[in-house]
DNA sequence: TGTATCCGATACATGACTGTATTGGATACA
DNA sequence: TGTATCCAATACAGTCATGTATCGGATACA
């Protein structure tokens, strides 16, 4: 039986794990993130994966039972770092809103959505993996689940953040919040799907012009001003 | 060498080719659309492909050079089948912007939009096909340039269309027609890929809501009236 | 009906990937 | 420094898919 070691770290998922074996683990994440995104999670096998973090395939089976348990802990782990960073990122452009007398500069809406663009790395990696999650999904309800739940997190968020910084506008939408949303969530992606097909080894983050070109104009034709 | 036989067609591509050989491409090209969108294309193997449309891989190799040529053909058949019935599609409903006096009927290029809705088969299978074909793309730039290639005539033709209903309802757009097609396309896509999300096994047409309850708004919002 | 050609079926050789069972070096701690 | 435990490396067996070379039945046509 396993003895607790001074170095381990206790956090709750699964009993104990020494931190060597995290290390583990995180390079072999790392390592998916690339592999995947390179050649597919059905076309990558175990060795390529454990090659590139610097393993054999003994430390991958040591440490997960199959590719696909491997791809949904780099799903999980990237999702929740980029659902912190929206967080945190919307927080941060909310203020340049209103100025230092509390009034709210007009039309500044759309520069907000210029800003949450802006918020996004748009990684070709991170576009490859998603879509390959989202194709796992269409083929597995449990997949969906998961992919549905996130998605739909990172909408309820943009939502509360669409009406906060419309209300100080002092604009409403035409139509509901959580559409709007969708909306802003949808185009972003296809923006990025069509930049990856447009320049595949491109990984400067000028392409997304459609999104940056439409989106405000749209979510400016979505509001009204609210009489006050 | 061979003989041309009297039941041979020559339609240009290759030297000739036999009824025969035809129809059993077809019902390769058939069941590949079938087992591709089950499995996938990497994970779909020859012999899946091969047995379910009643023959051995040895037919197989006798018409095609690899899965990815039989991949190809599928969607240069189903491009092209699609184009024409996106084409002949909305030349059937403008008419019904102007009644038979020739006065445009108000407010009608949501409906307009709405049929076009309608006219979409949103098959689940073309869905997961096309998703896989844009995977493909996104990591192979000569495939990403047919890819980009068909969609952008599918938005050409979008877009002139919608310039033509616009100018029967004496409207114009705000930001450039190409843009409003693109963002057609892009949530109309969206909405499909969340409908197979949400309803993995549904063939049935309806939950594109998505799509039907926010673009009309948004063509709405995206179009004022011409001074006449 | 006979015969040449075509085309799909069959058999085989090969290679790649998977998962497991075991080994040996590294690490933590007394 | 000694020792118990851990964890990744190695070796191996098994499965599955690929592609080719050959065979034989079907088809077209005289």
């Amino acid at each position: 039986m396993r003895v607790r070691e001074e170095t381990d770290v206790d956090n709750d998922d699964g009993p104990v794990e020494s931190v060597r074996r995290q290390r583990t683990r995180e390079r072999l994440i790392d390592s998916a993130y690339e592999v995947f995104a390179e050649y597919g999670v059905h076309a990558a096998s175990v060795e390529q994966i454990s090659e590139r973090a610097g393993f054999t395939r003994g430390a991958f089976y040591s440490n997960f039972d199959s590719k696909e348990e491997l791809f949904f802990a780099l799903e999980s782990r990237e999702n929740a770092l980029r659902l912190d960073r929206l967080e945190t990122g919307l927080q941060s452009i909310t203020p340049s809103l209103i100025d230092a007398e509390g009034n709210y500069t007009d039309g500044s809406l759309e520069a907000l959505i210029l800003a949450f663009l802006d918020l996004q790395p748009d990684d070709r990696r991170w576009c490859l993996v998603q879509s390959e999650f989202r194709m796992l999904a269409m083929r597995n309800a449990v997949v969906a689940a998961r992919y549905l739940e996130h998605q739909e997190g990172a909408g309820r968020q943009l939502a509360a953040w669409l009406d906060q910084a419309a209300a100080l506008a002092h604009l409403r939408f035409t139509i509901p919040t959580p559409d709007v949303a969708h909306i802003v969530v949808a185009l972003y992606e296809s923006a990025i799907q069509t930049a990856v097909l447009m320049d595949p080894d491109g990984d400067d983050g000028s392409p997304r012009d459609l999104a940056m070109r439409t989106l405000p104009a749209i979510v400016n034709a979505l509001t009204e001003s609210i009489a006050r």
